[in-house]
DNA sequence: TCTGTTATTGCGC
DNA sequence: GCGCAATAACAGA
């Protein structure tokens, strides 16, 4: 299957996304480089139009894939919504250590929104900045009503 | 194997 | 509030 790669802007950060076909196979968080075509369904994300990437699906849910079952937990959790770690831990029959261990890996954030997984006293962390984390859930919790009204 | 690493948690002070 | 131990899973030596 060839990949085809692009970059979408998300505030001050930029946002790369590697896909074949319907499946994500990486997405990752860059301060520089050049925008391109990305699936319809990210800048719509993005800009607040979207709560979901469907038909996309990140490789990471599938069974061959480490942490596959802590992935899955943390996907369905609805948009504008957060888990704690020790939540995901106990539906995916784990400890929440392992979960932060996950989502540090997580190849596709975004699609696995690891950003609503936060800590019990806090925030929790992210990889490459915490304030990235803060953008996505102040952005959804800022669309939620509106994309609600949309839906019903 | 053993060690270091990891985006946690909860208890004791 | 802070320090610390317990905890699961992986990578590299």
């Amino acid at each position: 299957m060839e990949l085809e790669k692009g970059i979408c802007r998300f505030g001050l950060w930029k946002v790369g996304v590697i896909w074949g076909g319907n499946i994500i196979h990486k997405v990752s968080f860059l301060r520089f480089g050049e925008e391109s075509v990305v699936p319809m369904q990210f800048s719509q994300y993005l800009s607040g139009k979207k709560d979901s990437f469907s038909p996309y699906k990140s490789i990471a849910v599938f069974d061959e894939y480490p942490y596959s079952g802590i992935y899955r937990a943390v996907s369905v959790i609805p948009y504008g919504e957060t888990k704690t770690y020790s939540e995901i831990a106990q539906v995916a029959g784990t400890h929440p250590r392992v979960v932060g261990f996950a989502m540090k890996r997580n190849p596709t954030p975004l699609i696995i929104p690891c950003h609503r997984v936060v800590s019990k006293n806090g925030i929790g962390g992210f990889t490459p900045d915490i304030d990235i984390k803060k953008e996505l859930l102040k952005m959804e919790s800022k669309y939620k009503e509106s994309l609600r009204f949309i839906i019903e």
